[in-house]
DNA sequence: TAGTGGTCTAGACCACATG
DNA sequence: ATGTGGTCTAGACCACTAT
């Protein structure tokens, strides 16, 4: 890996620093949490102003790879988004309090990957993943379906494990369980009708229009790690957005 | 308003400066379009270095305020989405060709403003509004039915023109027509089945799911302009995002 | 060639968090 | 008290756009 900067690119410095720290990070040379070196340090390791390194920071900040916090130091960003599917829904109880969505893992398999998976899991068409249909309950009411799809290889440790032990949120799991941190994801939302099995299990009538997420979470690498469709009823589905 | 700096605030310089850019551009001191003073310029005359002018107007940029070309200068943005919609649908001709939306005036109404209308435009109840229904559409077929409500005081200009020279782009009628400028937006998205006039409108089966879109355009003074609800196919419904 | 924004430097001082 | 990021300055030089 380079550890030089200047010399000969037409790239500006505090963009080669950038790529040079994204890389370090993606490399895992700082953990997720843990601070990386301050402005002063990386001034002096890279032989540029501080005011440099400043702007290369504050571009990683900006793609969300760091975070600042003033007087403490710059740290790697863990991401956390298990429930950003409600950013797409609005499950409010009678009285509009919070909602306390628990999660129920309904089945567990090691299947050959569905063709959808395979292409977004980067596996060949015959590979064994996990899969997993998962229901997100408020209130007792189901109010999302999730199928979920892991790489079985690298996700053995969960077939180990009871499904009720694996708690609400998956991504720590996977952190823990397998040393497997997500980094980042792709979502796609698209509108289908419900199948026969899916209205069972969300307790909806037949050919209700359900909102389909699809989202392929990525490792720090880049690398996708799981592959999951979530569907809930398109009723409860609201997004909004500011555009100018 | 403010024309001077510094002095008693606890806010950054670089903050107070973009507040008073921004409040000059609100205030149309430069049209839409045309140049801001340049850096050199702004340093002299509210007496602050050139790279604290440069943090406000990035800051500016960031908001979508203002756009900056390199040897050229730095010019307030012009808002140009009237087609954004099409950001949340995919409608491909056959061999997947870019397309080129029509738009189609069905009918041209003063009425009394409906109840979300109203609202959405900080109107009385009983306000006169103009109601236009607009078919957008795609090589000859209906893909989006328009709702489209405009406060008749303000847009008086419209009912004396024929409607079938408004053109496909409305935003720019208006600031011809009307001298009102749309600067931003804001867009709600939710599921419903059509309504028995809208299938037809729309060539679709009765109870098709559709996907809404309902949007409040605002002016560079962040008062409402138009409301409008866009009604779509939800099988041509299809929206990503990356997240972290 | 003149004027604009873009990069980079070097350093001062401030504000915040922590021991 | 120390070390961190946040603001601000002053100026050099470069790269792009227009004329």
């Amino acid at each position: 890996m380079l550890d030089q900067i200047g010399a000969d690119s037409r790239l500006p410095l505090y963009l080669q620093l950038r790529d040079l720290l994204a890389a370090q990070i993606r490399a895992q040379k700082w953990q997720p949490g843990q601070p990386i070196p301050s402005e002063a340090e990386l001034s002096q390791t890279y032989q540029v102003a501080v005011g440099t390194v400043r702007r290369a920071v504050e571009t990683l900040m900006a793609e969300g790879l760091v975070e600042r916090t003033h007087g403490r130091g710059t740290f790697v960003r863990k991401a956390r988004f298990d429930n950003s599917l409600f950013r797409f829904f609005r499950f409010e109880t009678a009285d509009g309090r919070p909602l306390a969505p628990k999660s129920v893992i309904v089945s567990r398999k090691l299947i050959d990957a569905p063709r959808q998976a395979a292409e977004a899991l980067h596996l060949k068409p015959r590979a064994k993943v996990i899969e997993l249909l998962r229901l997100r309950m408020v209130e007792q009411q189901p109010v999302l379906a999730e199928n979920i799809y892991l790489c079985a290889q690298r996700f053995k440790a969960l077939l180990e494990k009871a499904p009720e032990d694996f708690g609400d949120l998956l991504y720590p799991l996977y952190e823990r369980e397998c040393g497997l941190i997500v980094a980042s994801a792709r979502e796609t939302l698209t509108v289908e009708t419900v199948t026969k099995a899916q209205a069972q299990l969300l307790g909806l009538p037949e050919k209700t229009p359900v909102v389909v997420i699809e989202r392929t979470a990525l490792g720090s690498d880049g690398q996708p790690l799981e592959w999951r469709q979530s569907r809930g009823a398109a009723s409860k589905f609201r997004y909004s957005a500011e555009i100018r």
